[in-house]
DNA sequence: ATAAGTGTTCGACCATTTCGAACGATGATC
DNA sequence: GATCATCGTTCGAAATGGTCGAACACTTAT
């Protein structure tokens, strides 16, 4: 099929080197909310006036915060990415789904999203507990890690396809996880003629999980809803029947309103 | 050629220049979403390739994604930003706190966080209708001109809230709001009194609020909690009693949590 | 008073960003 | 099926601007 694709591989292609480093600091920032000038520069091996410098700047566009305690990322960071999550088709139809989903099944329900390979959390409802916040909102697995994320695999173009499973490294994030191309080829094969997929302590031990597709009116992938729990509790007939169910139904209807948004 | 650096905070700190153009590129891309290179250049008066390569750096980041109608935004920036919405103390306790008063209240509650001399949104919920996303979640609105963002300003140590009124530009949102240093500092002091505040349509026409502040347990502010609703509902008994009390019991009762967590 | 910890400034070196024009790829129009 | 318009991409030359390290200023603890 394709040939011309390894010169592109790995070499780096010509990047501002600036933004490098300043994304070396708001990592780095993330990492350590709070930290000192002399601590960044220390970890970073940069020196304090570079650093500094950087840290000046950002702070002067709002994307730093400077209290007593130290320097801080700040919130414009969150109001690029509040955009950045509604400009997915329907985020606001499925973020009500998702928590109809957590209160029918008293599971944890989730949505995600593709992005550079990965499997990025836009939501998540807990049925039980109490209304927490989305910690890991933002966060990333494997696709191959995920059942949403088989979904949203399965849903590709084919060439799309091809290319994204090129480029995994398949990396196991439990004993459980699909290392093999081959096997996953074969399980989204298989969900793709279901319409539904499973996780089964791939991503967290004792955990399994039920995925599906949403996709937009013409038919591309919008993102992969799924409902996560403990794996004794998703099992049998429930776990292979009845949520799969539930799932179609809820992915179903969503379609339905998105095309009409 | 000679600098006159007048040493007040007037003159531009020495910034990193290309870091400025990096988030020209980000910002304009969230106003313009999906743009596409040629669009973007155009509008910011770049280079193609200047901005071509900014935002393949953009892009290997994880912080811009290209698809096929243009480039976008990444998630990355939302999970840094939730990351930035976490550090805040207490983060969580005051977001379940703002359902329940909504829920409570059968009006929208709400809660800020002051940055960089803006009232941020953080958290958000409204009573009657359906759970809705948080539009405006990270969107800013000065200070001056919400209840929550006066009760931020009558809790900071004096010096603090000097520079902060000095830095003022007191720019109207509505013909409610106030302009005038003095009146805002008169109001400042009567809150302080009586341990709420008011919004009379200063933020949007035919909207009041009252508002608190939350203050951590070393009687630092962490920022302000506030209900909203249309003005012909909140008013009277309701607007100038009930609801203060109800929100300085909130605010009583989050501040022991946050302490003890 | 001293010391250790901040953040801040400065000038010289040289790395790197910027620009514009030319190229290649893709899709629309006639 | 050829031509035009648009898009993203590449390249080398010129100068802009980032990096470093040492020294300064400032606050708090010893």
């Amino acid at each position: 099929m394709n040939e011309t694709r390894s010169d592109a591989a790995e070499g780096d292609v010509d990047t501002v080197r600036t933004a490098e480093t300043l994304f070396d600091v708001v990592q780095r920032l993330t990492e350590n909310d709070g930290a000192t000038l002399a601590e960044l520069a220390e970890e970073l091996d940069y020196a304090k006036s570079t650093v500094h410098r950087h840290l000046q700047t950002l702070e002067q566009l709002g994307y730093v915060v400077q209290r007593d305690d130290g320097y801080h990322v700040g919130l414009r960071f969150l109001e690029v990415g509040v955009t950045a999550r509604s400009s997915f088709r329907g985020y606001d139809l499925v973020r009500q789904k998702v928590e109809e989903i957590a209160e029918a099944t008293g599971e944890r329900a989730q949505f995600f999203v593709e992005e550079h390979g990965k499997a990025v959390y836009l939501a998540r409802a807990a049925g039980d507990q109490a209304v927490r916040t989305d910690p890991g909102l933002g966060s990333r697995i494997p696709l191959y890690a995920a059942s949403a994320g088989k979904a949203i695999l399965a849903e590709l173009p084919e060439p799309e396809l091809f290319d994204m499973l090129e480029r995994m490294s398949f990396e196991p994030v439990t004993d459980h996880t699909i290392t093999d191309p081959d096997e996953l080829r074969a399980e989204i094969e298989a969900g793709r003629e279901r319409g539904y997929f499973f996780n089964r302590e791939e991503s967290l031990r004792g955990t399994h999980a039920v995925g599906v597709a949403i996709c937009g009116p013409d038919g591309e992938v919008i993102g992969g809803l799924s409902v996560t729990g403990p794996s004794h509790r998703l099992t049998g007939e429930r776990f292979e029947s009845e949520l799969p169910d539930l799932l179609l139904g809820a992915a179903n209807e969503l379609e339905l309103n998105i095309a009409h948004s």
